[in-house]
DNA sequence: ACTACCCGCGAAACCGCTTTCACGGATCGC
DNA sequence: GCGATCCGTGAAAGCGGTTTCGCGGGTAGT
């Protein structure tokens, strides 16, 4: 907007009779100036339309209120139903103290890259990342003084404030609850395993596996990356090379909806011939048929936990990382 | 961060022997600089690691880089994979032309509510809203010269740049559909009917049923929201008031699921004794069993086509309002 | 009545960029 | 050789707030 096309400070001071430094002092809760004062200015604001120009008030400030949301992935990840929900755990409680989410979904990179430019940019107070494949960035931030927290486990620094869901746990309670349906040939298809997550959620099914006494074999472990179609292309290739597979466990559930779509599409009935447990418990878990046997996540307290610990990063408060349980929904799948 | 944490153009200037106008007029590609100085200039960024601090380039310049996207509705919206989805084509488009996204999931309200004050605060360059229940705010920001784009088309305002799906065509032919099937008793569970998007649908499904010979009861139009629980709800209460139900049109595939779980867990088997379409052709509705027969919008085009409009906008070019096709894809439902 | 202290308020500096305008040197034309 | 014009560059104003520091008036204590 052009100068002169909004009013300013100057203009309300002038109106009001008093200086720029006190309509500064009354329009941010200032009690020391003269109540009668105080009343002209805030006349002056409503008959002029007044509104602070947020920009301004940043640079003298050092404060934009404004918190980056960053998930280091492509765009295609929303079509995985998590991400939208888990956005809107951290937006809510961003909105109730007052800030606002910046969005970016991009490939983190390098620290001279385009994430890594912007959030040194002064623009955001603060940043949250989610699916993180190095700690890099996120070490050379917290060095430069930027309040962050970042979902899942940190790979290497202990130091980095975070907040996850228990992986490892859940993962070992799907892969148990398939053995203890009587499966025995039980295949994996996990996320990324560049991310913490991914191989906490692998780490638990093999030590489920290490517990009935022997390992999978290399061909039951197979490495997606969240997605439906992914799921899909897994489940294909368990098929084919592992003619005695009863059981899948995939990371995530539209992995899981993937590998349930090929398996009844190449006549193997779900749970009759393979039995699948999927992670997360989306909607899609209960609409499917066979319904979804799943392991809950709480994601939107997952969005919200990750939300309050850069709230209290900013108000200089103490915090702990928190970890999230996680519940096994039996349905129909297994 | 503090003043002196990191360098300034200042800082640069003294380094290089040059000016500080000098610096942004090499950082900013301006041509003219002699080379030489350019390159110690360069030099200078690269030796003392400088970075812009893009909220005093935002305030010398007016410009800030942000696009407000603004869901006029509460947070639970983001349970439907629509908005991850819209939200993801609108982030690719900014992304591409060097802008961000400021999320906002609140509802829109009054001129004077929080979201009307934020997005009057200088703080964004443009907004795109989904979901608006009034155009005054919207009205109001555009005679105050803020970029904006709506997705659905404008209550009253014909000026004000929209996006949209043919709603009316997917309803219509989603309602024919059904009759064309030998249902003679069609429900309909709408959205919130405050927004043109689902009085369009409605205004399709009521045009099929006119040509059809009559019009439907009232007891078979029930307004949604949209969301899973409500498509639930209004199913059950067709199955009540509605005995010879045959077919359902749900404005979206989340309320279609509802009323598709609550349609089985009644005995009422579909497509054998109910009838069930849904609009988006989200993943649900292919996993869903029975899958989906619905309405196909293409959500992602539709957040590109919004992110255009608005880098339209701000490039100061022309541009039209984009109405993008739908179109069924029949699976078992219908 | 005088002195010391306190407090509300204003002028102005500052935050860190962008951009304007003026200056001086170089170049070109007569 | 001189005058006019052009162009690269720097000083400083400006964007619109926040905050600091000093001043003057009022009050309290002796």
């Amino acid at each position: 907007m052009v100068p002169g096309a909004r009013p300013t400070y100057a203009v309300i001071a002038k109106t009001a009779g008093v200086s720029e430094a006190t309509v500064s002092r009354v329009l941010n809760g200032d009690e020391s100036v003269h109540p009668e004062r105080a009343r002209r200015v805030q006349e002056a604001v409503e008959k002029l339309g007044y509104k602070k120009n947020r920009v301004a008030s940043a640079l003298a400030s050092g404060r934009t209120g404004l918190i980056a949301v960053v998930i280091d992935d492509d765009l295609s990840v929303f079509s995985d139903p998590f991400w939208g929900t888990v956005t809107s755990g951290v937006s809510r409680v961003l909105q109730e103290n007052g800030l606002h989410t910046v969005l970016m979904v991009s490939p983190v990179g390098l620290l001279e890259g385009g994430v890594a430019h912007y959030l040194k940019s002064g623009e955001v107070d603060g940043a949250i990342f989610f699916v993180l494949h190095s700690d890099a960035l996120v070490n050379d931030l917290k060095k430069r003084g930027l309040p962050l927290v970042i979902t899942g486990t940190p790979h290497s620094n202990a130091d980095i404030p975070f907040v996850d869901t228990d992986n490892f746990g859940g993962a070992y309670t799907a892969t148990k609850h398939l053995m203890n349906q009587g499966c025995k040939k039980v295949g994996i298809i996990t996320g990324d395993i560049g991310t913490t997550a991914a191989k906490q959620r692998l780490d638990g099914y093999l030590q489920a596996y290490r517990e009935s006494g022997h390992l999978p074999g290399k061909g039951l472990i197979c490495e997606g990356d969240y997605s439906f179609e992914s799921g899909k292309r897994h489940a294909q290739t368990l098929l084919e090379t592992q003619p005695d597979l009863d059981g899948i466990f995939a990371s995530n559930d539209l992995m899981a909806m993937g590998a349930i779509t090929v398996l009844e599409a190449a006549g193997k009935s779900v749970p009759g011939h393979v039995r699948v447990v999927g992670f997360d418990d989306a909607l899609i878990a209960q609409t499917s048929r066979p319904a979804l046997t799943t392991i809950r996540q709480d994601v939107v307290a997952l969005g919200e936990a990750a939300g309050s610990l850069i709230i209290a990063q900013l108000n200089g408060e103490d915090f702990e990382p928190i970890i999230l349980p996680t519940q096994l929904v039996i349905r129909e799948s297994a």
